[in-house]
DNA sequence: AATAAAACGTTACGGATCGTTTCGTAATAT
DNA sequence: ATATTACGAAACGATCCGTAACGTTTTATT
């Protein structure tokens, strides 16, 4: 979303920026995004249903996807809630069950939605990342790093590849969906943190 | 591909699919992908240069995606051998390895490419996923169901859990590209195959 | 040899959507 | 009062979709 920088507020000429149209379009998305995948969604619709111009919807974002990013970001809790105290591995195993349960449904899909578009578009995938898998995963990274400090893991172990290895069957089956991300599937992944990192 | 269903060749009236245009398409697909994402190809741009006209196009195939799954398959091995014999972690590792060296380069980039297209697709990556997925991974998961009547894991190894264990850090890297899929990480996921599936 | 049938390449079609431009109007700073 | 900017509406040229129309070519059938 790229905002006005009118820090010292409104200070050229000219009718400012329409706060208002912004909240229309945001939440025009929103709604649209509830009864439709993002392929389908158009900024020529946005509008529509928004009751804006187009060129008001290229005044705050580049891209259907930058748009619906936005969206998406707002309405989803872009950080999943971890112990900080108290053993790692159980701090971890219940993440993973959060994450695998923030994932299903509607919010997952979008996640893979977006992927999927930033395929395309390697600026979009890479703004996802920081914006959403980095944040997202960022208490599970910080909670390995302390299991080193605490030595209730070893202090060799290669972060970004224990993170790969405990969330890439999420994100695996997330994307190319040839097995459900299940409560089983979150169970038995789970159980499986402390082997994977302690060893 | 829909092939024409002439079993006793030729019988209907009629001039007869040409086997030449069919190959022009491939090929001209073939050769713009070498230059262009998935998503720039089109359809018209495919009959042009393969000197065709469009309806010929979509006389063989539905869609573009269809069409680039047909030729990317056909230049990609789409089974990476392993061995079928020895130990079967030693075999596990192998491929593993194979398959992070196959999926670096352009092919990683179509496959991530064709996934991507079909999240908004369902039907396409359904597709994909049996003549790709399944296809390149039925010996991984062969091979360990070998290794759970020879004793060599625990015979109560959940098979499908295990493959997304192996395999699911790759497609993680390959679909977010957080990660490289670099010699380092084949490597060190290659050591871990046999923690992953003997505790 | 004549006829019917089907695929061919070409061309054109209506439709959707893109991202931009133009226009007259509204809102703000100077 | 004037300059400046955003606004909504409308229209633009462009691209690509998937299909249809047309005359031509190739085959099986009669």
């Amino acid at each position: 979303m790229e905002t006005p920088e009118d820090t010292d507020r409104g200070r050229k000429p000219g009718r400012p920026r329409s706060a208002e149209s912004q909240r229309a379009i945001l939440e025009a998305t929103s709604r649209l995004l509830d009864s439709m995948p993002v392929r389908a969604l158009t900024i020529e619709g946005v509008a529509k249903a928004a009751g804006v111009g187009k060129p008001t919807i290229y005044r705050w974002w580049d891209s259907k996807c930058a748009l619906v990013m936005d969206v998406f970001l707002a309405k989803t809790a872009a950080q999943v809630p971890i112990k900080e105290t108290g053993p790692v591995v159980a701090a971890l195993s219940e993440h993973v069950l959060r994450v695998i349960a923030m994932l299903r449904g509607r919010a997952g899909q979008i996640v893979a939605e977006i992927v999927g578009e930033g395929q395309a578009e390697p600026h979009i995938l890479e703004e996802f990342r920081e914006r959403f898998f980095l944040r997202l995963l960022a208490p599970a990274r910080a909670t390995i790093e302390r299991g080193k400090q605490t030595g209730e893991l070893p202090p060799d172990l290669d972060t970004d590849l224990a993170m790969d290895l405990i969330y890439g069957p999420i994100y695996y089956r997330l994307l190319v969906g040839h097995q459900p991300l299940d409560k089983p599937f979150a169970r038995s992944l789970a159980a499986r943190v402390a082997t994977t990192l302690q060893t």
